[in-house]
RNA sequence: GGGGCAGUGGCGGAACCGGUAGACGCAUGGGACUUAAAAUCCCAGGCCUAGUGCGUGCGGGUUCGAGUCCCGCCUGCCCCA
C-alpha cells in the first residue's frame, strides 16, 4: 500500500472533533491563557485559495502546541461580511446582499474545515449579523457622547457614476481605480471620528508593542508626529493694513533654528490673503498663475514637487522676519497647500530641498545658518552648528530650537505646537451593505444618537441597492424607515442615510470573540480580564496601517471609557508572506489559466497556437487565473500534507512560490511516518489489499517497549536516532515560540529518515515525536495516537520536553583550515582538551601536506567547530 | 525622490554571536525490487579548464577566517511622497 487513507482519517477526525467540541474554550480559571488570532477574511464569492490558509495554519499549529503545553487557548474565526463585492452583486443581479453573504460564508467556512482548523466554532460571528452590529452601533454611541464623533462638510472623492464616496486609496488620477470611472471633489456632510485627538497615544503606546520593525516604523510616519513652532510674519509696509493683515502670516515649521536664514515667505496660492497683499503691478501674474495652478490635483501637486522644475509667482509685498526684523519678500507657490498647515511656509534655501530647488530657479538668496555643507551645491539637512544667528550661533539643532521657540513667545510671535499627519477619519459611506448609523436628525438639525435599547438600527428591506436618482445613498429608498420620532421629545426626525465603512466592525471583533452569545452586553468584563490582550495576532501587513491604527484608536477610546483593562489589543503581531504563482497572459493581455499554456522550443504559447503568452510571477488571485484550490489539495494529498506544505516552503513572513509538487513532498514524509507505525498489509495473489483489515502496529514500533533512559533496543544502532529525536522535539518548541516552522519540520523529516533507516524505534520515542508533529499533521496524529491504545484526543496531550544532554553525539569532528581554507578534518572525543585537538589536526595526512613542514605562525580554535593553523 | 526589506545550486530554501556554504524538500540521474510500470527502499550531484582552482548580485575593505561586518554600486519587491 502506498500510503495512509487520507480521505478516511481526515474525514473521520474532523466528525470526531465536532462530536467531542475538542475544541471548545476552556472555561477554567486555574490555567495560564492565550489568546491567538487570525485577521479574519472578508467572504468573498471565489473562495479560498491556498494562499489564505498559510497565516491560520501558522496560528493553528501555534494553537494546538499551547493547548498541548497546558495554556487555555481562545481559538476563533468570523466573517467581516459588510462590503462592497456582495452589494455589488446585489446591485446587478437584485439578490439580497444577506442571502449573497450567508452563501459566500458557508462555501468558506467549509473549506476552512477542510483543513482541520482548530477553531471553537460556536463562538463564530459576522459582523454583518445584527446581533453583531448592535454592539458596533453601541460602539458608536460612546464615541458620540465623548464627542469624538461628529458631521462635517469636507471635500471627498465622490464617483458620480458609482453615487459614492471612494476612500482615497481607491482612487488615482481622478479616476476609480477599479472601473475607471471618473471621480470628482465634492464637499459633503460627512461623519468624521476625531482619531486625531488620540495621535499622541497612538504614537507613544507603539513603544511596548511585540510587532514587526517596519510596522511600528509604518504606524508612526503615517501619525506623522512632527514637533515644530507657529510663528508669525508680521507684514511689511501697505500690507499690514489690508483687512485681516493685522495678524500677519501664521507659518508652521519643523526648523524654527534657521529663522535666520529665511529669505522669503511662501503662500499657497488658494490662501486667504494673496488677494489683498498682491500690489498692483504683480496682479495679472498672480491671477494667471493662481488660474492654472487651479487645473492641477493636489496629488500631482505634491508628486511634481520633489524634482519638477519649480513655479511661482512674487506677490509684490513683503513680511518681516520676527527674528532680525528684515523685510522678505512674499510669493506664492504650487508647492505649499492650502490644506496643509497654515497654507504657508517661510523658506530656509540653505536647509531644505525644495526651498532650495526655488531660491535656485528665482535667484533668491540663499543664506547658510547651520555649518556642515556646501549650500551653494545644494541643502544641507544635517546636524551641525550655528552661524549667522546671532544669539544662537554655536548652539546644535534642538538646542537652537528651544531657545529660539522661548524667545518667539516672549514677544508673542510664536509657540511651540505639535502636528500631525494623520487626518480624522471620514467614516461614512453612500452604500447599503454596511452599519447602519443609530443617530437622527430633527428639523432643526439637532442629532442625536439613539437609546441603547433601541438598538441595533436594522438595515432596512429596499427595492434596489443603487443610490437615488438625486444623488442619495441607498438607504434614501427606504421612505418609511427614514421617518422616526425622537423617542425623548416625540418630534418628528429622519434617520441617517448613510452606513458605516468596512473598517468599523473589524475594529473590535476580538472583543465580541470573548462573549459572542451575550444579547446584553458587548463582551463580558471578567471575560475581558482574563482574555485579554491578544497574544499573537497573523495577518497581512497591508493592514498595517488603516485596520491596526483604526482597531487600537478604537480601543484606546474603550479604555478611556472603563470598558477594558489594556491599553493596546494585540500584544504581538505577525505577518505571513503572500504566497505567489506564476500567471501567463497572450499578446492581447488577457490571462490564461495554465493548462491553456504549452511550452516548445523554450518559449511559451497558447496551446495549439503561435500566440506567445507572457509568463510572470505574482500574488494569487482569481483575476490573474493563476489561484490553486486547497479543496484540490485536499482531495489529492490530505489536508495534514497541506498544511506542511504551507508552513515548509519558507520563513512565514515571506512571499514564496507555491509548488505543487512541494505538496506530494509533505505526503511522502507523512506516508513515511505512518509506514514506521503500521504493519503494511500483506497483497493477496491479484495485487489486492483487504480493505476492511483491522491496522496493526509495526514491528518496529511493537517490539520494543521501552525507550526511557535512552535505551533504544539493540543501542548504539540507535543514538543517531535518539539525537534526532531530541533535535526536533527542541526545533519544534522553538518554532512555537518563534514561528520559524520551516527549519521545525526539516528537522521531523531528519528524524523521520533515520527512523526509516533504523530496525527499530522505542515506542515511547515514536509517541513523543507524534506528539510535537500532530499540531501540524493533526489527522494523522490522532490516528496513530489511537492506534498506539490512547483512549483521549491527543489534543491535549502533554507537550514531550527534549533533553540538551542528548543533542550531542560521543565525537565531535572538528574542522581543520590551513591559513583559512578548509583542508580538512578530524573527529576527537567530547571531552578532548584543546592542545588534543591541535596535535590531532596537526596529525591529519590531508592537513600534513598542505603545512608542507612550513613553521606554525598561529594556531586558532573555536570550540567544538574547527582550528586554523596559520603558516 | 525618500524609507524599508531582499538577492545563495535547475527550483523553494538552510547556515546560531564572523567559524566545514548548500540542511530539508522539489525536480533530475543511477541502483534494488517487479514480467512491466507505479509506489517503495538505497545512492549521487554547486561550477569548471579537475587544481594547493573557482564559487552566496557586482567592485573594494576589515579579519587567521566574510553569505554574515564596513564603504560604493546594480537589480527586484513593499511602503511613503
Amino acid at each position: 500500500m502506498a500510503g495512509y487513507d487520507h480521505k478516511r482519517i481526515d474525514d473521520k477526525w474532523q466528525a470526531t472533533w465536532e462530536a467531542q467540541q475538542t475544541f471548545a474554550t476552556p472555561t477554567d480559571r486555574t490555567r495560564p491563557k492565550y489568546y491567538v488570532l487570525d485577521m479574519f477574511p472578508y467572504p468573498s464569492g471565489s473562495g479560498l485559495h491556498v494562499g489564505h490558509p498559510k497565516g491560520y495554519t501558522a496560528t493553528d499549529v501555534v494553537a494546538r502546541a499551547k493547548r498541548m503545553m497546558g495554556f487555555n487557548v481562545l481559538r476563533v474565526m468570523g466573517w467581516d461580511s459588510f462590503g462592497l463585492p456582495a452589494e455589488r452583486r446585489a446591485e446587478r443581479d437584485g439578490i439580497h446582499p444577506a442571502v449573497i453573504t450567508k452563501k459566500n460564508i458557508s462555501y468558506f467556512k467549509q473549506q476552512l474545515c477542510r483543513l482541520g482548523l482548530s477553531y471553537d466554532w460556536s463562538r463564530e460571528l459576522a459582523t454583518s449579523d445584527p446581533s453583531y452590529y448592535k454592539w458596533t452601533q453601541w460602539i458608536f454611541k460612546q464615541l458620540f457622547d465623548r464627542n469624538l464623533a461628529y458631521r462635517s462638510e469636507v471635500p471627498v472623492n465622490f464617483c458620480p457614476a458609482l453615487g459614492t464616496v471612494l476612500a482615497n486609496e481607491e482612487v488615482h488620477d481622478g479616476k476609480y481605480v477599479e472601473t475607471g470611472d471618473p471621480v470628482e471633489r465634492r464637499m459633503m456632510k460627512q461623519w468624521m471620528l476625531r482619531i486625531t485627538e488620540y495621535a499622541d497615544r497612538l504614537t507613544e503606546d507603539l513603544a511596548g508593542l511585540d510587532w514587526p520593525v517596519g510596522t511600528l516604523e509604518m504606524q508612526r510616519n503615517w501619525i506623522g508626529k512632527s514637533v515644530g513652532a507657529n510663528v508669525i510674519f508680521k507684514l511689511a509696509g501697505a500690507a499690514a493694513s489690508v483687512p485681516g493683515g493685522g495678524a500677519g502670516i501664521q507659518v508652521f515649521t519643523t526648523r524654527p533654528d534657521t529663522l535666520f536664514g529665511g529669505t522669503y515667505v511662501v503662500l499657497a496660492p488658494e490662501h486667504a490673503l494673496v488677494d489683498a497683499i498682491t500690489v498692483p503691478a504683480q496682479r495679472a501674474a498672480v491671477e494667471a498663475y493662481r488660474q492654472e495652478v487651479g487645473k492641477r490635483s493636489e496629488r500631482d501637486r505634491t508628486t511634481e514637487a520633489a524634482d519638477a522644475p519649480k513655479t511661482g509667482v512674487f506677490t509684490g509685498a513683503f513680511a518681516v522676519n520676527p527674528v532680525n526684523g528684515k523685510e522678505i519678500p512674499i510669493w506664492i507657490a504650487d508647492y505649499v497647500l492650502a490644506s496643509y498647515g497654515t497654507g504657508a511656509v517661510f523658506a530656509c534655501p540653505a536647509h531644505d530641498e525644495r526651498d532650495w530647488a526655488f531660491a535656485k530657479a528665482f535667484s533668491l538668496p540663499i543664506l547658510e545658518v547651520v555649518q556642515g555643507g556646501n549650500v551653494d551645491e545644494a541643502a544641507y539637512v544635517g546636524e551641525g552648528k550655528h552661524v549667522h544667528s546671532e544669539f544662537l550661533d554655536g548652539l546644535l539643532i534642538d538646542e537652537a530650537k528651544d531657545k529660539v521657540i522661548a524667545y518667539l513667545a516672549e514677544r508673542g510671535l510664536g509657540e511651540r505646537s505639535v502636528r500631525y499627519r494623520l487626518r480624522d477619519w471620514l467614516f461614512s459611506r453612500q452604500r447599503y451593505w454596511g452599519e447602519p448609523f443609530p443617530t437622527i436628525e430633527l428639523a432643526d438639525g439637532t442629532v442625536k444618537v439613539l437609546p441603547e435599547d433601541q438598538l441595533p438600527v436594522e438595515l432596512p428591506q429596499i427595492d434596489e441597492y443603487k443610490p437615488t436618482r438625486d444623488g442619495q445613498p441607498p438607504l434614501a429608498r427606504a421612505a418609511e424607515w427614514l421617518k422616526i420620532r425622537d423617542p425623548q421629545t416625540g418630534a418628528p426626525a429622519i434617520r441617517e442615510t448613510n452606513t458605516m465603512p468596512q473598517w468599523a466592525g473589524s475594529c473590535w471583533y476580538y472583543l465580541r470573540f470573548l462573549s459572542p452569545d451575550r444579547a446584553d452586553v458587548a463582551w463580558d468584563r471578567e471575560e475581558e480580564k482574563y482574555w485579554m490582550p491578544v497574544d499573537l495576532y497573523v495577518g497581512g501587513s497591508e493592514h498595517a496601517t488603516l485596520h491596526l491604527l483604526y482597531a487600537r484608536f478604537w480601543h484606546k477610546v474603550l479604555y478611556d471609557c472603563g470598558l477594558v483593562h489594556t491599553k493596546e489589543p494585540f500584544a504581538r503581531l505577525f505577518h505571513q508572506g503572500m504566497i505567489h504563482k506564476t500567471s501567463y497572459r497572450d499578446a492581447d493581455g488577457k490571462y490564461r489559466y495554465d493548462n491553456e499554456v504549452e511550452e516548445r522550443g523554450g518559449k511559451r504559447y497558447v496551446k495549439g497556437t503561435d500566440t506567445t503568452v507572457e509568463t510572470k510571477l505574482e500574488k494569487m488571485s482569481k483575476s490573474r487565473y493563476n489561484v490553486v484550490n486547497p479543496d484540490d489539495m485536499c482531495d489529492e494529498y490530505g489536508a495534514d500534507a497541506l498544511r506542511l506544505y504551507e508552513l515548509f516552503m519558507g520563513p512565514l513572513e515571506e512571499g514564496t512560490e507555491w509548488d505543487t509538487a512541494g505538496v506530494s513532498g509533505t505526503r511522502r514524509f507523512l506516508d513515511r511516518v505512518w509506514r514506521i507505525a503500521v504493519e503494511q498489509p500483506v497483497e493477496g495473489p491479484d495485487g489486492a489489499v483487504d480493505a476492511a483489515a483491522p491496522l496493526k502496529l509495526s514491528a518496529k514500533l511493537s517490539a520494543t517497549e521501552g525507550g526511557e533512559g535512552g535505551e533504544g533496543g539493540d543501542g548504539a544502532d540507535n543514538r543517531d536516532l535518539e539525537r534526532a529525536l531530541h533535535n526536533a522535539i527542541k526545533k519544534v518548541t522553538e518554532a512555537v515560540a518563534n514561528l520559524k516552522f520551516n527549519t521545525a519540520i526539516a528537522s521531523m523529516m531528519e528524524l523521520v529518515n533515520e527512523a526509516t533507516r533504523a530496525k527499530v524505534m522505542p515506542r515511547a520515542w515514536f509517541e513523543s515525536f507524534i506528539r510535537i508533529l500532530a499540531p501540524f499533521a493533526p489527522h494523522l496524529a490522532e490516528e496513530l495516537w489511537q492506534l498506539l491504545g490512547h483512549r483521549e484526543s491527543i489534543t491535549y496531550a502533554p507537550w514531550p520536553a527534549y533533553d540538551e544532554a542528548k543533542l550531542l553525539g560521543d565525537a565531535m569532528l572538528i574542522a581543520v583550515q590551513v591559513s583559512g581554507k578548509m583542508r580538512g578534518q578530524v573527529s576527537v572525543p567530547l571531552d578532548a582538551t584543546e592542545a588534543q585537538i591541535l596535535a590531532a589536526a596537526k596529525a591529519d595526512d590531508k592537513v600534513r601536506t598542505f603545512l608542507d613542514g612550513k613553521p606554525i605562525k598561529r594556531e586558532i580554535y573555536i570550540k567544538g567547530r574547527l582550528v586554523n593553523l596559520v603558516v
